[in-house]
DNA sequence: CAGCTTCTTGCACCGAATGCAAGGAACGTA
DNA sequence: TACGTTCCTTGCATTCGGTGCAAGAAGCTG
């Protein structure tokens, strides 16, 4: 009698629900008050859950920001490789970051997520880190784009391209941020690019 | 009757003694133990003195690694504005980054402290943030040398370059400490600048 | 219904960090 | 030398993020 073939379980169906109820919460909070002076405790009691419980839901209080990077993570890796391997590894990489435009949520407009980014130092961080972590996964893709061997040794190229394209997205995105969103921020990216390869 | 004119003060003397005690104390704990596996009070009891007292030395459990981050900072800022003004962006930050190599303690060698980095996450953040520090005090410098008007909308080519070149001596030390230490770390800077560069 | 899994919660605990106040040592001066 | 000021050390209490554990409630499956 399944109308839904792999319908989603009760269980499965409230914890989304719980998972997103904290989410547009926290975010709630953290524009009204800002990042560092809302508690955990916060969260939870206007979320209506216990401490424990947002804990079992969040391994951080940095993670309800941050999403889930596994999942993000794959999707970066996925998209620059599915970019046509005649791309340099310039191009891929600018369409792969431009395809990242993050969406609104309910809670928080991308701006106020950027002015939260810049105020907490702990939620840079982690962004930071988070772009380590993508220098490993796109590093393989990038290698072949600049005709280098996958050979043993621990060759620093590619790392050093995706790590300055990154940054180059960083100070765009900076600058974006600090113009209060009126500016472009692909134009910006483009121009810290040119500057960096002129 | 003072032999030296300036003659350091009881207390300041002793202030320093401590402080360096506290340091190669603490350090030593982080490479026999792991940096995030040694407490605080650990390195209280060790060197002496009491957990408060600790936190009266440095901020931190990082800025025992860290170092003065204001001094080193501005030491940073002065080598490359004392870099002659016919050099390139890139050429003056090489040489300033080249310049830059950290002595060994004596509690630990270098290659020590690039693993002690690589294992604790915390530690690497911090060091991050620095980077981000260091965009702001440089920005200055290189737009001029980049022939930037600095004009008052926020320009995010000198901030791409000198982010770009921290990343490239990011993956250069590294890869470097992936080697044990056996490679040239200027020569992997190089290589990694003329990949992006290319 | 019975039995298994999962979720929630409270509790105790750890570690980093901060504010405060009291006691003591060093310092500059009379 | 004596005295008041300043600085240092320490303990104590507290905050906050984060984790392990165990008990009970609730969903799930045969």
């Amino acid at each position: 009698m399944d109308s839904q073939p792999n319908a989603p379980t009760l269980r499965e169906r409230t914890r989304r629900a719980v998972h997103a109820e904290i989410t547009s919460t926290a975010l709630r909070l953290f524009v009204e008050q800002g990042y560092e002076a809302t508690t955990v405790d916060q969260i939870a009691a206007a979320a209506g859950i216990s401490r424990r419980s947002f804990f079992h839901y969040f391994g951080s209080k940095e993670d309800v920001v941050m999403g889930d990077l596994e999942a993000l993570g794959a999707r970066v890796r996925e998209t620059l490789e599915a970019r046509p391997a005649t791309e340099t590894a310039w191009e891929a990489l600018r369409e792969t970051f431009i395809g990242l435009q993050e969406q609104a949520t309910d809670a928080a407009t991308p701006l106020q997520i950027a002015d939260m980014y810049a105020e907490a130092p702990s939620l840079r961080a982690r962004h930071l880190e988070k772009h380590l972590r993508w220098q490993e996964l796109l590093a393989p893709n990038i290698e072949r784009r600049l005709g280098i061997e996958p050979g043993a040794t621990a060759d620093p190229r590619a790392r050093a391209v995706i790590a300055a394209a990154l940054a180059c997205l960083d100070v765009a995105v900076e600058a974006w941020r600090q113009s209060g969103g009126t500016s472009d921020p692909v134009d910006l990216f483009d121009k810290a690019v040119a500057a960096l390869r002129a």
